[in-house]
DNA sequence: TCAATAATTAGCCTTTATGCTAAACGATTG
DNA sequence: CAATCGTTTAGCATAAAGGCTAATTATTGA
């Protein structure tokens, strides 16, 4: 696959991971506890079931939003605040006031 | 309603328009074409039926992401940057690498 | 090794989103 | 004022997303 073709990839799992209000609440409360907070403290912290948190934290995984690690028993979730402000703050970059220049290449133009 | 409850509002609806790779694409297109074009236009653009484009512009309209003004008989659709950087840049601001100081007020906190 | 803990996966049902075709509607043109 | 053009609205069918409970897996501790 084209490199073009992965970004839209990317954008788009990331953009469908940051479309349900749960998801980008477990992101900004994961970012506030220091990036790194066990599967149960989170979903103990949402009023949904535990598995229905457990699959909204597969949807960030999958779009590389977040990372984990088993620790013990408890698996660990990262926030990956880079990816999520490359591909998200990337694809909103091209709507920021351009003066003169832009970060853009050929094959980045290609990914519209 | 709250400012806070307003801007979670707000926040849902511009992340949930931008979930669709079609209306990622129709802002895109829009922006580079100096931010006005009509409908017709833009339907002629996507390979999905004119209706079926006239909903995704309606989604991004409900969102504040477009506004729409009335041309003889044509629909001009302009993109609203402004609004997409502030609302969806404004979310992703809370990832930032900070350095000391964030600009967000209390009444911004508890819209998390 | 057996029970308890931490969490995921499977399976099902309901809601929401998306796409299509057909019908409607306001502005313009003849 | 009738026909046409540009576009939206209505209505329906299908697909995707989200939520729940029950079952399963892996690790620890008695």
């Amino acid at each position: 696959m084209s490199r073009a073709l992965q970004e839209l990839d990317e954008i788009d799992a990331v953009f469908g991971a940051l479309a349900h209000a749960t998801r980008r609440h477990i992101l900004i409360v994961l970012n506030a506890r220091g990036g790194r907070v066990s599967a149960g403290t989170i979903a103990a912290r949402f009023s949904c079931s535990w598995p229905t948190t457990s699959r909204h934290l597969r949807v960030l995984l999958d779009a590389g939003l977040v990372s984990v690690e088993r620790q013990g028993r408890e698996w660990i979730y990262v926030v990956q605040t880079a990816r999520l402000n490359a591909v998200a703050g990337g694809w909103l970059n091209w709507f920021e006031p351009k003066e003169e220049e832009h970060v853009q290449t050929g094959d980045r133009l290609r990914a519209i």
